[in-house]
DNA sequence: CGAACCCTTGATGGCGATCAAACGCCGTGG
DNA sequence: CCACGGCGTTTGATCGCCATCAAGGGTTCG
């Protein structure tokens, strides 16, 4: 592990609270791995073997059946993922690979759950961690049953500038075909999304957007009657 | 509080494992209220007053947004419903509407906050509740995004039809507008979709359906590629 | 008995998917 | 260093699923 990155994931609000005797084991008893990009994590169905820590690169969760494919999140550094199948010991409902060279914290599932019981701080930040988990999954099905795609993708660009420091800048860290699915879309009408969108106070520079109306934007969009949680 | 319900409600899988004192601490600070139909019962944006445990009769979740709404959930007795807005003490994201003559158990939110953290077992089971509706939604979400509608209500048929005792006879419970917003489409075309699954081994008489081929209607539906959670 | 309201059926239209092809970027290999 | 090839993205044309609009039957409730 790297200088830092250990404060960093102690750091993260699922690990925040708890004890440290606590933490320790759950730190002695995982081990950090490097993957190159397009790799499969895991594949849906498997039962959960670890929890995941994304510390650094990219990770797309997607499900897919009867050929079909659809991406359903795309993980950025530092956060843990894949805790509810972890936590109750069910099949993943979701594949995962890398698409950027990625490292990662396996804690073993067993573990995760043998610590839970035994320290209430984190059983508390698990739960914290599931239910919004849930409000954001919750978010995603009205967004996309109640919103149109270029909606969506305004919706998306607006949240992700407020990630990245609400600067009017966005930085697409994906691919844009994972984008596409991500939003439910194909990345043909992504592209035409993004033209719309010209129109509505976006400027588009490859990978490089910028926020050149935002009123104009948040009228077209619709935004969430609901303020999101905050990070 | 009718008789046999204080244990059914008791028997919950969020209550069953709890210390009976402090079961005792959320009963007494709670009470049960009957509601009309069509009432609505808490709005979106509100934050939460109450955990709600509907006893009997029929809730629908709703969200909506500029003048779209579409259903959520259908809650059915005996279940506990806005359990992950009530420990986060986070603003809804639904709104709730009886949708038949209900009644419901409200458990003051402060209080539910407050036995939680006291109480190790029922930590635990908020925790796998939690996990569970995150499963559904994610669950929800794939289905919306990689089936297309008809095949969406044929996998709903199914699976009521476990839940109702897999006797091939499914009953539905609440109105079909409602079935189909839940859905993510418009009466209309459930209409047409009960009419193309008349060709994949459902015959419909109001709302009495009847699988007459589950061969056929399990070929056409594209089935979880996981299995469902057991109730 | 009548009047809503729900459900159904038909006709039309729009959003987004699919099919097809050209463009641009980037890495490889000559 | 440049030519080539592959892949992601864009643009255009067409198709299909589903929404919308419209109207008719059936049921329930006042």
């Amino acid at each position: 592990m790297r200088p830092g990155e250990r404060p960093e994931i102690a750091n993260l609000p699922l690990f925040r609270e708890m004890q440290e005797r606590q933490r320790e084991r759950i730190f002695t008893g995982s081990f950090l791995q490097a993957f190159p990009p397009q790799l499969t994590l895991f594949e849906l169905g498997q039962y959960p073997d670890f929890l995941h820590v994304l510390v650094d690169g990219l990770v797309e969760l997607h499900a897919h059946s009867a050929g079909r494919d659809t991406t359903m999140r795309i993980v950025e550094p530092v956060t843990s993922f894949i805790l509810a199948a972890v936590v109750t010991d069910q099949p993943y409902l979701m594949s995962a690979r890398t698409i950027a060279p990625s490292r990662i914290l396996l804690v073993p599932a067993a573990l995760v759950r043998e610590v839970v019981k035994d320290d209430p701080a984190l059983m508390q930040a698990t739960m914290r961690e599931l239910a919004k988990a849930y409000r954001d999954m919750v978010r995603a099905l009205t967004d996309m049953k109640l919103r149109q795609s270029a909606e969506r993708l305004g919706n998306l660009i607006l949240q992700q500038e407020q990630r990245q420091g609400g600067t009017g800048k966005v930085r697409l860290k994906a691919e844009k075909r994972v984008l596409a699915s991500l939003l439910g879309m194909t990345p043909e009408n992504l592209s035409r999304a993004f033209g719309v969108l010209g129109n509505h106070g976006i400027a588009v520079n490859g990978a490089q957007l910028t926020i050149t109306d935002r009123a104009a934007l948040e009228a077209f969009v619709r935004p969430d009657p609901v303020p999101g949680d905050p990070p």
